[in-house]
DNA sequence: ATATAAATGCAATAGTATTGCATTTATGAT
DNA sequence: ATCATAAATGCAATACTATTGCATTTATAT
């Protein structure tokens, strides 16, 4: 349920034009690579896997843009490495709409994105939220059977 | 009231104590330093203060210790860098209970712990959450009235 | 007072991210 | 299709955050 590939529904070139981003290949490769999967993807390990076709710094520099468009949305592990995700089809450039719950595991460091709502949280008086970040750390689906068997 | 000095409550060598720690100078500055708000501090904001006194190496290793004591608590900001701020006294080697919300200021950066709840959600099917966290990013109260003079 | 284990400081190194600049590429106008 | 132009890329250098290994110093239990 997470962790199903998506790729069938990610047309990179449309979401770059939908953007107005120039359409290079270094751009649709990482939209295909973050695309494969929706469990998020750390910026090492995409460097890792596109790093023959890829420059460090372009890599870096996609991965801002994506972010600021509200293609990509970033999450932070507990040790301090960017991940990122597909957004949902509703984040723009004004907002993203990233308030679903993520969840960490501890054993495979894997992010998911959950399918849960986040409760709505009232804000103290003169605090002004605008988007809202919950990880549950845990262990997953997959290592949770890994370590029953 | 999430500014409030509370130095007034904190005694390091006691805390030391309770937790079989030796009391260097050293461990006994980094609690004074981050007594001193319960604004969580930075790890960069605590080595401007204490590198003249402490080496940067033996800062990130008494930040450790405390962390996994319970003493502290360490929140990612969002450019992935580590920020520490007191535990609530409940909280063990074992377990942080830590499951209060933070709020990130995107003017002044400053990461404030709130004083309200997260209500329980529930995890799907095989995942297991042993701790959330749950950040809103935001205007803190500081910035909002700043501005609107 | 002293032995011992632990903590510290220093040097080196690893990992993550950004900046500046020359070269290459995508795209709109011709 | 060609070309001019602005934008994107690649490369080198650099900054920032964090960790490891080892010699020296320090806290504390005897």
């Amino acid at each position: 349920m997470q962790n199903q590939s998506n790729n069938m529904t990610i047309d990179p070139v449309n979401i770059l034009k939908e953007h107005s981003l120039k359409h290079t290949k270094q751009r649709i490769r990482v939209l295909e690579e973050i695309a494969l999967d929706t469990v998020a993807i750390s910026q090492p390990e995409l460097e890792k896997k596109l790093g023959k076709e890829i420059d460090r710094v372009t890599l870096y520099r996609i991965l801002n843009i994506y972010e600021d468009k509200g293609i990509l949305h970033r999450i932070m592990d507990m040790n301090g490495t960017a991940n990122y995700a597909i957004c949902s089809s509703s984040c723009s450039e004004d907002h993203h709409h990233d308030e679903h719950v993520h969840f960490n595991c501890t054993n495979c460091t894997k992010i998911y994105c959950l399918d849960v709502v986040l409760p709505q949280i009232k804000m103290p008086q003169g605090f002004t939220a605008a988007t809202m970040h919950t990880t549950a750390y845990g262990i997953c689906e997959k290592c949770s059977v890994m370590v029953s068997k």
